[in-house]
DNA sequence: TCTAAATGTCAAGTATAATTTACAAAAAAT
DNA sequence: ATTTTTTGTAAATTATACTTGACATTTAGA
């Protein structure tokens, strides 16, 4: 499913899929795949995510 | 790095590797690499392995 | 409108997570 | 001390995360 909260976060920052994507060096399609919950990030690009979103993973990626 | 939360955790539970990575559905070769640190397991995994603890992600993975 | 930026999505390739089999060493039990 | 369970580790294979490149659609600004 949809990670809304993952894209709230990044709206929130007022960032693009893209510089989401340059801040942890994956590409974009990376990170809108993420977002649109058709896979599985492995948890070490999770942390990533959520440092450059000053997030925590209970905060994005716990259910 | 090693990852001795969740060694901590699943021992707390008296639990073997083996018997975690049955309840996860992996290997147990698996379950011993992410103990030892030296890899880098999916959200996916991770959520199930926390469930299976009662722990969240924020408890066993974040840093 | 018109245009440019941002997003959604696909197919083919590459990197690596996870598996299986196997064996040795450490720890726990008898 | 000896057996049994648990853990550590390695090599070869399979599954899948992630990339690159490309194009269509949506959203935002001029």
């Amino acid at each position: 499913m949809k990670n809304l909260r993952l894209k709230a976060a990044r709206t929130a920052k007022d960032m693009t899929q893209q510089q989401l994507a340059d801040a942890v060096n994956v590409s974009r399609q990376t990170i809108n795949a993420i977002e649109k919950g058709d896979y599985n990030p492995t948890i070490k690009l999770c942390i990533a995510i959520c440092k450059a979103l000053d997030k925590t993973l209970d905060e994005i990626f716990w259910q």
